[in-house]
DNA sequence: GGCAAAATGGACTGGCAAGTCCAGAAAAAG
DNA sequence: CTTTTTCTGGACTTGCCAGTCCATTTTGCC
């Protein structure tokens, strides 16, 4: 790619966020060039002026875009938990999040449908699911070495476990309308490290 | 809709399942009528005759179709949730159903991409769900009267936690090909539900 | 057999959306 | 200041795909 000024950078990243605000407000399903168009107000050549390889290649900007925004809304709680407390703010941080988003998560749009066709993609979804994980793993350690969670338990597992929660209740939630399964995902996982104390 | 004669309920069955295949296989993303009609052998007007609202109504018969299909497959096991070996059987079933599925899970594609679009389709996404976790529900009430499982736990709540980790798992699975997470989500969920048992 | 209803074949339309191209404006460079 | 590079506007092309239409064949029914 070509150097660009301080006026390119900046229609660049306007195109990326207009994209990724137009997705969540409607969807990727009838996303059309010119809905990007009219909301960025750029014209077609900008377009691929700035992403060459076309829509696939914006749409692997905004992925990179959301999937940095997935982590980034859950600090600073996801980043510090060491103390129940912390978890407990951590859930509902995330059950909140997800409350108040409407009917399309950008998240698993990236992960649904961009990531099957863009190859680029499914390593940003890769990337994501592996720190998220990593984040709760060290978590979990945390207590460990605190004497709150059994030491016996495997830490990238249990994390494992919690993030498949999340992810099916934020897809039930999406498809249903209903947050009862994120929640239950949550209090149990959670329940189930908190049983684990070992006994003084 | 007028009566169908049997070979045109023939042609009618062979259209959808021919559709859920190609689906399966290719996805929803750039599925078009000529790629149902290559597979299954129809003309055009044929689709329109017995799919008069056209794409989207033939995608309604296939959600219906897959949704059906989700249960079924976890049959005879979801519906006899009774002894510890019986939910372990369970649990193999799916995580061998999804290791085998390739990267087009035709659930979740109707839960993410079909349902946001087709209201009948949310319909038959909430009755899969709702049944799916009455059963796992049903399990549990099973495992509680049998003095297998805490009397104090809400089976409801558990049902649903379990289903989101399933969901998440699948999910995950789908976008990153590994299926250590659906397994985690699986084993500490049944592990959670072995440890609750009441001491005698 | 004959009539009505259903099933089938395939040409045709209309629209839409991705991507190309070139010319001109704005900005950087020297 | 002038030259080169980047940025922008918008017309144009190309191809595809959902949906329509009508003619023809097959089937059910009496």
């Amino acid at each position: 790619m070509s150097t660009l000024t301080a006026k390119g950078a900046a229609t660049r990243q306007r195109i990326i966020e207009g994209t990724a605000a137009e997705i969540r407000e409607n969807g990727l399903l009838d996303l059309t060039l010119d809905d990007v168009r009219a909301r960025t107000r750029t014209s077609r050549s900008q377009l691929f002026h700035y992403f060459p390889g076309g829509k696939d290649e914006l749409l692997l900007a905004v992925a990179r875009l959301e999937a940095a925004r997935v982590l980034a809304d859950q600090q600073p709680q996801l980043g510090d938990l060491t103390s129940w407390a912390a978890w407990q703010a951590w859930r509902d941080r995330v059950v909140e999040r997800y409350r108040n988003q409407g009917r399309h998560c950008p998240l698993n749009v990236v992960m649904s449908q961009i990531s099957r066709t863009t190859p680029g993609a499914q390593a940003v979804v890769a990337e994501l699911i592996h720190q998220w994980q990593a984040e709760l793993a060290a978590g979990v350690r945390h207590m460990q070495a605190a004497g709150e969670i059994d030491p016996a338990l495997d830490p990238d597992h249990a994390a494992a476990a919690l993030l498949a929660g999340v992810q099916g209740g934020v897809l039930i939630l999406l498809s249903t309308g209903r947050i009862t399964y994120l929640e239950a995902a949550l209090d149990t996982g959670l329940q189930q490290l908190r049983d684990s104390r070992p006994r003084a």
